[in-house]
DNA sequence: TAGATTGTTAATCGATTAACAATC
DNA sequence: TAGATTGTTAATCGATTAACAATC
């Protein structure tokens, strides 16, 4: 019996980015797309694409393309994006709030549907009709509300303990944007946002840029 | 002549990693780390540690290791995070409130030191002691400033427009926060932090984690 | 010196690109 | 049918790992 074959993250990302440009292709009203053009898109290779496509199967019609709504609907059932997402959010400062409200996990069907911290000062303060709960309640909210993510929104010192509440809290899959390395079981999936490397590489990359760009 | 050969990216993001991880141990009063160990600390091999290292020069001592306030000290001036650079940030929304105080940026010198939004509803909000300047002002603004970096936290559907202006206004990197591809001169480099992408290929993960992990 | 650890080269692994037969 | 475009295989490229001579 072979196991179904990993796909290789970069594959998932840019899979990812094919879902949401069909969905705007499709909002555009247009019904057919080829490799290239979804390539163009995104910014991948018209045999990109198709290779990514192809560790989930086969969509497109040789000769014409790929139905866009119809392979938005398959991407959007294969990734698990056809239903809601409950996550608990840890961490009740800046980006914490944000996140709260933020737009493009909504569309998304990711609903943070908890909020914790420890800051006495923070408890009981109400953000996006949330309570912020202290940590102790934890692993009832998250057994009460069918939470299945946890997100990390704390200072770096407390985001090991945090992760490990989490888990032992239940929940299958962690967001960390914590600028620090957290350790978890290896069956609970974790990715992290480390905006502090994206900008600190950024600047790297400003004042080592290439003097003479290619022709 | 050779150009210095380009460092790859994941090599660059290590690198950050280390920094961070050698001011540590700083902070904790270690003097001296060898490649095991940084590598442990930040989840990289030993191997990786040395070869990432190798891309920028010769830093530690055979049998002894690498001196870490020395090699903290050098791999912030190779990355340029020596200084201070500031920023415009464009988006007075919930992500822009909080990158305005995101405290990872200060600590490393970023600055966020001018806010911009069109949206007339916004103009003139303060936050952080910024007021909120409409777009119309932003060539005025980089260059009286002297700003370097451009970070976009506005709707998919603005980016592009808002990448245009501040390259148009002098910026030489971009951090994009709009969960959108953003074209721009391949002289001015750009980081994309997509959210989005980050939590939805978690799901992926979750809703396919292995079953059974490697023994 | 003996023990430890680096820096680098060679081997391996994985991901991307190119090419093309299959086929709509 | 002829033209277009897929799905897949093979070739290339790049990054990681392993191994070890150099040397502190």
């Amino acid at each position: 019996m072979t196991p179904k074959p990993a796909i290789p993250r970069p594959v998932l990302e840019r899979i990812v980015l094919y879902l949401r440009q069909l969905e705007r292709f499709r909002r555009d009203g247009i019904d057919t797309v080829s490799s290239p053009e979804l390539g163009d898109a995104v910014g991948a290779s018209a045999a990109q694409v198709r290779k990514d496509l192809s560790y989930f199967g086969q969509f497109g019609q040789r000769g014409h393309g790929y139905d866009v709504r119809e392979l938005a609907r398959t991407l959007r059932s294969l990734l698990s994006l056809d239903r809601e997402w409950r996550a608990a959010l840890v961490g009740a400062g800046n980006i914490g709030r944000a996140l709260c409200t933020y737009r493009p996990f909504r569309e998304r069907g990711f609903h943070i549907v908890a909020l914790f911290d420890n800051d006495p000062h923070r408890e009981g303060l109400t953000w996006a009709r949330l309570k912020v709960q202290p940590m102790s309640q934890l692993p009832r909210t998250v057994r009460d509300l069918g939470i299945e993510l946890g997100i990390i929104a704390v200072p770096p010192e407390a985001a090991q303990l945090v992760a490990d509440q989490l888990v032992a809290a239940g929940v299958r899959g962690i967001l960390n944007f914590a600028p620090t390395r957290v350790v978890v079981p290896e069956n609970v999936p974790i990715r992290s946002a480390d905006l502090a490397v994206d900008i600190e590489s950024l600047a790297f990359l400003v004042a080592n840029r290439a003097e003479a760009p290619e022709p």
